[in-house]
DNA sequence: TTTGTTATCGAAATCGTTTTAGTTTATTTA
DNA sequence: TAAATAAACTAAAACGATTTCGATAACAAA
């Protein structure tokens, strides 16, 4: 129909009534007489007037856009966490601008700069492997943006955080195979530095200690967690060196299941002989033979903390020197299946 | 630092020369002396300056955001094209705005129409599964948005569309079976109604009459392709009628999956006895036992096409009425594995 | 000196909306 | 009837940038 999009002003020249009238009659602006609100509405309707949010941004400083930054979308539990933002924002109105950084600190840092540039209310970021120090956000949030960090975050930076409780969800996994009966279990760890994973081997260690049994160092080994192969490779030597272990505790699904793929080669029964739980319950974990037992992660939990966080710091305009940051745990949830 | 952000009045102020001159010697115009140019980008740096994008886009009308409307972000294909768009757009200086429908027709017109309201420069969209007529997208492109379809598409709207050669996949898929020797290939079909699921059935139809093997109505049964538990039942009563069945051509990985979990429940050996191939090449095809042949979909080839057709079509202002629409065919890779 | 040319700059309009402060009209009160 | 109050409206500024067009200055050519 109309090929250029109807304003305001187009609105009032038809009506023979002010700009600032029909701004307001169509914001509930008490000041203005029932009929000529209600023909102001009408004839927006029948125009198919919409306004130009870039202007009502623009006049109105509040952009309504948020910006989320994180490693990966291409990813079960972030495009959970993704969506789930989107929706959630989607409900008051708010824009998402999504910037995955690949696990680099370099497009770690342009993300946030398009973002500043883009002049967001505020930013969820899940920082990247590469990420140490989180120098680039306070510069950020110097400039009075609030910033809220989940999933993977520093624990150096003063922001608020949402994070899964990770040990206390190891500590839950591994105390089920010790009720299961497992006695000598091993630990298919990542990375050294990555807080999950620390967290997720402290879990375990813990549940290790705290129920008589002795936490041995050789249990544990450091696998790529996303690496199917590589994870395999790994287990197989350690499985080799200890052909008694009899649960295996891995920080993924995927590596969870390298360890049963290596198992099943030798022969070995799972559960019966050794039993294996993972971590993040990916889809993938209830289409294995045998179905996977795992850990969620509630991600809609993790974005809904999040977002409301954020939206809470947005409206009252806390700045990080204002006060204590504050951390919210999100819990998870055992999922029993056939592996255990 | 400085809570405030600095502007280009700011900057004019402090060098005591106008905001134009500012601006111009930002944006390398001609008639701007060196010195001050160079005096001006100076401070600029100094003080942290970055234009307010949304004053910009406000000015200049386009925005530099692009909408992207599709049924699902958690999901693996999908994900990979919203993540290799964003990436693809970012390169352009362009913001993706994206909008999950989670299939549903209300949904979806409401994701164009906060889209609209952005004043996005185009639109990227993978139709609902409850999405029949383009009317609401024909709306929109009336208002001069260029629109792109892509993956999910009518046939019978008039925009540039990028689809999956599905019919060729599928009909690859099945030969690949025949070729292996197999004579009676079941076909589990998607909803009678969506095209890719109509693609696929046809592709497999014509290398089953192709090759001389004769086509049977029975063979085909309908799955929700998505749902291992029915696709499974579904498979189940189907391979009990017809215990001749040595070859399965799956809609997708899931419903692949549930085949071959039925088969090796009633101790069928996959692929000696019955062969099976799926599609999409998720990543849980190559995690499974055994690992499951299937059609990749190339989702970054695709996601790269969209985005430049898009591009191209903003650029060029074309619009639906000047010229015939275009249809790009995404080729597919057929990965053989170990269940055929 | 006059005229013409070029280089450099700035005033002001513009984008579409919101919002303040003020004006006009209508209504009530004294 | 005049004054006070309330109701309904509008003019104009503002948000931060871009861009057109005219102004000025400097210099060269005549």
């Amino acid at each position: 129909m109309s090929l250029k999009k109807t304003s305001i002003k187009y609105l009032a020249n038809v009506l023979g009534v002010s700009v600032a009238t029909v701004s307001k009659a169509l914001n509930d602006y008490p000041d203005v007489k029932r009929s000529t609100r209600d023909k102001v509405i009408k004839l927006a309707k029948e125009l198919q007037y919409f306004p130009n949010q870039q202007a009502v941004n623009f006049r109105k400083k509040s952009t309504k856009f948020i910006g989320l930054v994180l490693p990966q979308i291409n990813h079960f539990y972030f495009s959970k966490i993704v969506e789930s933002i989107i929706e959630l924002a989607s409900e008051d109105n708010i824009s998402v601008i999504v910037k995955p950084t690949f696990e680099n600190l370099e497009k770690e840092k342009m993300a946030l700069l398009d973002l500043v540039k883009l002049n967001v209310d505020g930013i969820l970021i899940s920082l990247s492997d590469e990420t140490r120090f989180p120098d680039h956000l306070i510069e950020i949030s110097n400039l009075g943006i609030p910033i809220v960090e989940f999933d993977k975050i520093s624990k150096l930076s003063p922001f608020d955080k949402v994070v899964t409780s990770d040990r206390d969800a190891a500590k839950k996994a591994v105390e089920h195979l010790i009720t299961r009966g497992k006695k000598t279990i091993a630990h298919l760890r990542g990375p050294l530095l990555s807080q999950n994973s620390i967290d997720r081997f402290l879990g375990y260690k813990s549940a290790i200690t705290d129920s008589g049994l002795t936490f041995e160092e050789e249990l544990v080994i450091q696998v790529p967690p996303n690496n199917i192969n590589e994870s395999q490779r790994s287990f197989s030597r350690l499985f080799n060196k200890r052909k008694d272990i009899d649960g295996v505790f891995a920080i993924t699904d995927i590596s969870a299941i390298a360890a049963i793929r290596e198992l099943k080669l030798q022969s070995i029964d799972v559960p019966d002989q050794v039993s294996v739980v993972g971590f993040s319950n990916w889809q993938i974990s209830s289409l294995t033979t045998p179905r996977l037992t795992t850990i969620d992660q509630n991600a809609f939990e993790m974005a809904k903390a999040s977002y409301q966080k954020l939206s809470d710091n947005i409206k009252t305009k806390n700045n990080i020197t204002s006060r204590e940051q504050e951390t919210i745990l999100i819990k998870t949830d055992l999922i029993i299946r056939e592996s255990s």
